[in-house]
DNA sequence: ACTCTCCCTTGATACATATCATTCTACGGG
DNA sequence: CCCGTAGAATGATATGTATCAAGGGAGAGT
């Protein structure tokens, strides 16, 4: 568990315009607000486990999060980075299943838990939100089938150009407008990519050498965007 | 266009207790069942197209569809397959996109069409149908990101294995209880499990060859099920 | 400052799978 | 009925990628 700090109210939330609940009404929102309960956990700490029952949904106030499942052999598949605005668990909670991925930081980050009860009884009355939470279902369907068919067809070095510009749109450029503002170890690049980690190492080594990108331990500048983009092969 | 032909009521669509609407409104279902078309599509045709505008959704009322993505260099992806009862469209409707994928008959196929606004405007109002919808979505997504964990980490032996299985859990076995009840191209196998038509082939065969399956043209009859999830090698 | 450990890196090799080429088969139309 | 064509099957080969093995570097803790 995460410790627990003073809740900051949903209405403050410096995420609230971008998050589902922005689309929520006003009086559900300050339910909410009197529900949840925030917690920092620290980098590396895991927020849910695969194959555990849920019991909430958690919307993230700040930090960054990833979400993994664990493969059959072990290995470990990163399905979704999620940052500060976004919600997780849902999916579970709204299939009434267990979790079928783990949450662990990436990043100090500040976490709201909202329980299951309320959020389910609010989705019941507010038509909006509903609304609002099938829209972002499907469009993380949406990017998921993608996902599918770049991963049946294209090959590694294409992927892994467009899993760095994935990491950028998600969480954006430090203040030099190069630096992606996250720091992934190799595995944890490959295992977005869905490679071994050896081949992600290696391509970006290629990368680098191309004038592609500049590597500084774990910081990854991204020089020639333009050229990512074409490695990446993008067309739909 | 499929041909147009009489309406068959909801309240008496053969497959009503399985579909999304059981959870909707009587109400609701009467107004669906004056708006729907129900038209036919013969085998091998286009229901909707990969980027075209989406104005409602369909409902299977019987046979079988297949959903692909084509891929970069125009290799299809195989997405989803649909069955009776099923709904499909709905995700590009509620993203407020283009449709992602292109529906294809099949099979000789009876589809009901319902217009966007309708579907929208009952959304709103009925949260059971709202809920079911998310359940919906919610259990899409979880297959696909199972599907990418599996790509990214199982050999082609293993994904078609599990996509023996995944084709018989959909559309079922025909009355002998073996043979796949639905007839797919070489090809078309392929491009679910996400390898070359020519690996796929050679896998079938050394399936037959272990006696796992038999095989007779088009028809696929699974022998020995057991052996089959062994190869597929599932554990989650 | 120094070790210890973890992660990164690079190289050598093996293997699965894609690709190309060819033959075989079955089916539908003239 | 036979030909033509599309799909299926099989073989030969190429290649991308994983795996195994070993070295190198950087940061954490003592």
């Amino acid at each position: 568990m995460g410790s627990t700090l003073q809740n900051p109210a949903c209405q403050h939330c410096k995420d609230r315009f971008s998050s589902v609940f922005c689309k929520a009404e006003q009086c559900n929102l300050e339910e909410i607000d009197q529900a949840k309960v925030c917690s920092v956990y620290k980098k590396g700490q895991v927020i849910f486990h695969e194959g555990a029952y849920p019991f909430g949904v958690y919307c993230i106030n700040d930090g960054k999060i990833k979400l993994s499942h664990s493969g059959d052999d072990g290995r470990e598949q990163i399905i979704r980075l999620v940052k500060a605005g976004d919600i997780m668990g849902y999916k579970a909670l709204l299939s009434n299943e267990r979790y079928t991925a783990t949450a662990t930081a990436l990043e100090d980050s500040s976490i709201c838990f909202i329980p299951k009860d309320l959020f389910m009884s609010i989705l019941q009355k507010d038509a909006a939100l509903s609304f609002e939470m099938m829209r972002i279902l499907s469009s993380e369907l949406r990017k998921a089938e993608l996902k599918i068919t770049h991963l049946a067809q294209k090959p590694v070095r294409e992927r892994l150009a467009e899993t760095l510009l994935f990491i950028k749109e998600t969480y954006g450029l430090e203040e030099d407008g190069h630096t992606l503002s996250v720091r992934l170890s190799r595995e944890e690049i490959a295992n977005l990519v869905g490679t071994a980690t050896e081949s992600a190492i290696r391509l970006l080594s290629e990368f680098k050498k191309d004038g592609m990108i500049e590597l500084e331990g774990k910081k990854i500048r991204l020089l020639d965007i333009h050229q990512i983009v074409k490695t990446a092969n993008l067309q739909d």
